[in-house]
DNA sequence: GGGGCGCTTTGATCGAAATCAACCGTGCAA
DNA sequence: TTGCACGGTTGATTTCGATCAAAGCGCCCC
């Protein structure tokens, strides 16, 4: 199995969801509550309501790829290492987003949660044939596989062509518009990832990392209460360090 | 219009392709030669030949994406710029090799020709409804856009987290697989991009690559009759410095 | 032939970020 | 309460690759 042993199914916690699955629309954690039972009968009633705890695997690179995640709250880091160690994160999954549905017959890479999360999970022969009887879905589906690309890319010129600075300036930023975009917008930004985290996906040192959010607030482009919780004080000026200037 | 001045419809010149056009089939220049007629009569009807010289625009980034392209023959590289001119190069195209698939309303990126080039271009509302009436050829391109993201992330971890040797080596083995793949690997093997798309492919400096082609070459890992063309000669040893060992 | 241009190579030096090394604060378990 | 593990910060030093500089080598055009 690629979910850690401490995942249950149906759990039996109850409450609102970051955001309601976008495959069954399920809205609390342990309810199927479907937008459209007669259509998606066959999809939500194999669909199972998963959650895990901080820093446990959802799957490993290399596994076979049995299931299409859809994550409904907390934040995933999907990332792939080299044989001695040094790993790259690509990205942090936000509740709404897919998680494993561009991988082939085997996950491309390795999925861990940063945070408590939880999930819906579906059998991926199931949710195949769910797409083909629904081509508006699916459809959606492209367009979000087009836009990881687009991510991918915007990341790729990040770690080929910025600096440190540039870096950590950008991952602040992307960070915000997208937990902005979904209306997880909290006041002060609340970061889940550790700075090794922060450091992966930067293509940099804890240390380097540590060291520029330490200039950054002297500077007075953003506040840090503590480690996890950050302000930005001064977005136009973090805009302009995210792009060479200053 | 996104093409450059240069290149022309219909081209009078003849001659086989690198490789056919994946969906319409032609496999001389300026012949129309589908493999089901009746089928992908409206698409073929439509498409267009072109072929450009080398260091040409086929589009650029932020142009409204009004066509997909299916490259027949030569190579075409993807990149994007910072304001002040640093590049970032995400990949190189072969034949077979479709471009601009994934953009939205608008390119992504920059598609420029290394070499002289060819491909049929289709315009996107035809190839999107050719590929409702296709679902064949539609999960064909899912699988493409999957593995252009598995790429694509495979590329981060090369930008992120690998030395310069690193960068190199696995660039040079890349390329070679790629090119073996799809039977136009030459021995040896012979690079239409200069130092400097190389450079920006690698996220290093010109001077670096040449340093590291220089100190492979001394080392006897590869041979280097003039800069374009490379033989490999130790290619155990190319994939272990591309992974780190030595 | 010669001169200039674009690309590559090679050498000397520099600098941004990595590495090495303490040290601090917090939370947890003995 | 102590001790220790973990994450974060900060300082000293090193290093890898960038930058600066110069020269070599086709290649094309005059």
């Amino acid at each position: 199995m690629t979910t850690s042993a401490s995942s249950r199914d149906h759990c039996s916690r109850r409450g609102d969801l970051a955001a309601p699955c976008s495959v069954c629309g399920a809205k609390e954690f342990n309810i199927c509550q479907p937008l459209d039972p007669a259509r998606q009968a066959s999809l939500y009633a194999r669909a199972v309501r998963l959650h895990w705890a901080r820093r446990e695997p959802v799957f490993a690179a290399g596994q076979p790829a049995r299931h299409v995640y859809n994550l409904t709250e907390g934040m995933v880091a999907l990332s792939r290492s080299l044989a001695d160690g040094r790993r790259q994160i690509f990205g942090f999954l936000l509740p709404g987003d897919f998680i494993g549905l561009e991988a082939g017959d085997a996950y491309g890479c390795d999925a861990e949660t940063l945070s408590d999360a939880k999930a819906c999970r579906f059998d991926r022969a199931t949710f195949d044939a769910f797409l083909r009887d629904n081509p508006d879905v699916a459809l959606g589906l492209v367009r979000a596989a087009s836009s990881d690309l687009a991510q991918a890319r915007q990341h790729e010129l990040l770690l080929g062509r910025k600096t440190a600075v540039e870096r950590v300036a950008s991952f602040l930023l992307d960070l915000r518009n997208r937990a902005g975009e979904r209306h997880l917008r909290t006041q002060p930004l609340s970061l889940p990832m550790t700075r090794s985290e922060i450091a992966d996906y930067t293509g940099l040192t804890i240390e380097t990392v540590s060291r520029i959010f330490g200039r950054l607030k002297s500077q007075g482009t953003i506040d840090l209460a503590d480690a996890t919780a950050v302000r930005v004080l001064d977005e136009a000026r973090l805009k302009r360090l995210s792009e060479g200037a200053d």
